[in-house]
RNA sequence: CGCGGGGUGGAGCAGUCUGGUAGCUCGUCAGGCUCAUAACCUGAAGGUCGCAAGUUCAAAUCUUGCCCCCGCAACCA
């Protein structure tokens, strides 16, 4: 069987516009998809993003914007849709939960886990604030009032429908117990939280209706026309619904599934390690390989949040710095997994120390010389490096070229490390530039030893283009800029990739 | 005794599982070089690895106790 690699994002849910968090995971994934597609070929890659349109908080948002519903999301969408186009997010499909697809295998599914019994019909008893239009848990009320409004709840008992979790508790802690699902979910750390969950807990069964009075923008239970579906189960559907179909015998078929990597933010780990998995247990379908949670960004030292008014547009940082900049920055400054801390200083800093001073001016200084010595031919074009002879450095730089590719795979496809194989390409970047203060050609021109300095500028034209080969996934538009400059026999020197920002002259 | 994560030179982190000269990036200071975007290269200063006790020839690393910080309703990457 050929090899295959389907990687999604959550859909994002389209009550607010798009921000730095959004914008992260669909970086992440877009770099792997590009990555993969580099490797296995892009007919053998899917990547799934979309968004989830349904629930309460939409109905409430397109109610105060004054439109229907459908109407509201018709234009949130818009905003995600050409947010990816300005960071060149590479999906290959954008599912919406409003979709007749998606609608259609929810109903299906929902329909196969009534008849399974795995749903049922109870009373879902709880108290509620009318205003708010919002159930609370005991825990959360206090003196019998709304926590938000103030206003006093009250007791109300409904009819609903639960999908049976508990029922499936064991066997998920078993199955991510088991040594070969080890990668089910990571960072291990993430595991473990979700396992020592499971073992403390007792999973309450999930209640995943809502009767049609309190929200009716939803999709209908086929076997309760009075009831919409809870988001959340709506959602998670989202992965198979997108890329596959049930048959008349309640198989599940699909060419890609099941996914490779779900990555997602921290947020929603218990959605996508617990009910996720049970939701597909109970359907009889295969785990995804991964679920990969990430950190969060931070503005500065504060969560990011509205109320505080620090949220950070996407838009306005990729206008201000670049596209790939900004993708850099994000993938580059702090391991996948953790939380990061997000400033235009930091930002500048990254951009200084390693985009323009290591990587640009590498490129700038190289090319500068084929312009100097060579009239912008590049020497020994035609040879390949193994066959060109070097000097020790020479050689050693020429052995980390040829391992560069196997170090970015490993961290890569291994445990979606981001930082660390950009690490590595800086490796290479930096040892070029010693290099070139070891040689100094400078020198080599005066005294006239031309093969030796057509050998070292070979060489330096490999560096650049093999990190730029590596580089592609993460930033593809520098790398297509390089390939313009130093992609054939003769060179196109432009101007220097990334100008340094001056942070003592004032603005 | 709720759960989990963390406390390592000025900042941010790695190292802890598998004890054995404390490492990286940035910043600071000094020097070198000129192909280059005041970029690049070299060197230096700077840490009793949260606190205390224990195990050991040897502890950032293992054990125990303690202190401090962060997250843990829902929605949210």
């Amino acid at each position: 069987m050929k090899k295959k690699f389907y990687i999604t994002t959550p859909i994002y849910y389209v009550n607010a516009s798009p921000h730095i968090g959004h914008s992260y995971t669909c970086i992440a994934a877009d770099t792997l998809a590009r990555y993969n597609r580099q490797i296995l070929g892009k007919e053998n890659v899917w990547f799934l993003t979309g968004t989830d349109e349904h629930g309460q908080k939409i109905q409430k948002a397109s109610d105060e914007a004054k439109l229907s519903p459908q109407e509201f999301v018709d234009k949130v969408v818009v905003q995600f849709k050409e947010l990816w186009k300005a960071l060149d997010i590479s999906y290959d499909d954008f599912i919406r939960t409003t979709e007749d697809r998606h609608i259609r295998t929810v109903q299906k599914v929902l329909d196969i886990l009534h008849r399974k019994g795995d749903i049922y019909e109870d009373k879902y008893e709880g108290l509620y604030c009318t205003p708010c239009e919002t159930f609370w848990l005991q825990s959360q009320v206090e003196n019998q009032l709304c926590p938000d409004c103030k206003r006093p709840v009250e007791k109300i008992a409904e009819k609903n429908y639960f999908f049976k979790l508990e029922k499936y508790q064991k066997w998920l802690i078993e199955y991510i117990n088991k040594p070969e699902n080890a990668k089910f979910i990571l960072p291990s750390t993430r595991q473990n939280e979700v396992l020592k969950f499971l073992q403390i807990n007792t999973l309450s069964d999930l209640c995943i209706s809502r009767p049609k009075e309190r929200l009716n923008w939803g999709i209908p239970l086929p076997f309760a026309p009075g009831h919409v579906t809870y988001v959340w189960f709506d959602a998670l559907i989202n992965y198979i619904s997108a890329v596959g179909e049930f048959d008349d015998k309640d198989k599940y078929h699909s060419k890609w599934w099941p996914a490779e990597l779900h990555l997602i933010g921290k947020d929603i780990l218990r959605q996508h390690a617990i009910y996720w998995p049970i939701i597909l247990k109970a359907l009889d379908i295969e785990m995804p390989k991964t679920i990969f949670a990430h950190g969060w960004w931070m503005i500065g030292e504060d969560k990011m949040s509205k109320s505080r008014g620090n949220v950070v547009n996407p838009i306005d940082i990729v206008n201000k710095f670049g596209i790939d900049v900004y993708r850099y920055f994000l993938l580059r400054d702090v391991p996948f997994g953790l939380d990061g801390n997000f400033s235009e200083g930091a930002l500048i800093k990254r951009f200084n120390a390693d985009l323009a001073n290591d990587l640009g001016n590498l490129v700038y200084r190289v090319l500068t010389m084929i312009e100097k010595y060579y009239r912008g031919d590049i020497p020994l074009a035609d040879k390949k490096i193994q066959d060109i002879k070097l000097n020790a450095r020479g050689e050693k730089i020429k052995s980390i070229i040829k391992t560069l590719h196997q170090a970015v795979d490993a961290s890569l496809s291994g445990e979606c490390d981001f930082s660390l194989p950009l690490e590595k390409i800086w490796g290479l970047i930096n040892m070029a530039n010693k290099y070139v203060e070891e040689t100094k050609p400078w020198n080599l021109a005066k005294e006239n030893k031309t093969e030796e300095l057509k050998a070292f500028i070979r060489l330096l034209v490999e560096v650049i283009r093999e990190s730029s080969k590596e580089l592609s996934a993460f930033m593809p538009r520098t790398a297509e800029s390089i390939k313009a400059q130093l992609g054939s026999d003769k060179i196109n020197k432009g101007k220097p990739l990334f100008p340094r920002i001056d942070l003592s002259s004032k603005t």
